[in-house]
DNA sequence: ATTATACTTGCAACTGAGTTGAATCTGCAT
DNA sequence: ATGCAGATTCAACTCAGTTGCAAGTATAAT
């Protein structure tokens, strides 16, 4: 989403030493627009040097139990992760059931949602997942 | 989630025959408290017949694309369905991280939400999901 | 009643997306 | 140089479906 972000210092803030494959899967997802799937980050990644999935599935789960990272349970099997970082705060997605694309969407809607539930909720809840589903533009077009 | 619903008219609403299978998935599903697994319905039928997994995997498919059921993405690997009738209108869902339990929520922010969004995508949205991940009291306590 | 047809269910084998456990490899501290 | 912890790899496995096709069952046409 962004180079705005520094990755060795974000590592550092999180206690992680900062290798070429945690940095990679940083720069593939900051890189990005949209939310990737693991397979995907595997394959920019297996552009320019040699890895193995099993690495990068430990890599993005780490990251996401740190916090470093988001993971989205969307409509298609595979998960979605995108960067957590303060300058891509949580917000709604959209993904279409054609083609799959993902597409993030503006965050005030969900803040307000988080105010509205965290309320009745109380301290069970801590993080709040909203997708909107339908067709995009494109595949729209061509049907 | 209740009696309410003649499983047999609704399936002929739908333009389905009213097969015994079908009516059991549907039972199972009117008979739970909860969005359920494709594992949880298969277990809970073989309970009482012998079934294959295809067969109710192809049913829950077709209801899900006909509208009869919903289909959530959770964090677990494992969708969960629910029944879509009109005395269980869409909601949000809360997800326990530890035991996985999901539990529903009152529709009424959902339906807030789905207002909001929908003017700024226009006809492109069909649907929304809300989910709430965190610690449901039972594991709160328990650590 | 007999055949034709379509729909439903079952079986076996397969796929995709991870996960596990043990083996190496690497960087750094002694 | 040696030892050690953490990082990466490999092969094998699991879990949640999917696929293609065969067999069973219901309904319709003759």
């Amino acid at each position: 989403m962004s180079d705005l972000c520094d990755f060795p210092r974000l590592l550092a803030r999180h206690g992680v030493k900062p290798t070429a494959l945690r940095l990679a899967v940083l720069e593939v997802l900051g890189a990005a627009s949209k939310a990737l799937r693991a397979q995907e980050i595997l394959e920019t990644i297996r552009a320019q040097r040699r890895v193995n999935k099993v690495t990068v599935y430990r890599i993005l789960d780490d990251f996401t139990r740190r916090g470093i990272l988001r993971r989205l349970a969307l409509e298609d099997r595979a998960s979605h992760y995108e960067l957590a970082c303060e300058h891509h705060p949580p917000h709604p997605h959209f993904q279409c059931h054609s083609c799959g694309q993902v597409q993030c969407l503006e965050p005030a809607p969900l803040e307000r949602m988080w105010a509205e539930l965290k309320g009745p909720l109380g301290n069970r809840a801590d993080r709040i997942d909203v997708r909107v589903e339908g067709v995009c533009h494109k595949c729209r077009e061509l049907s």
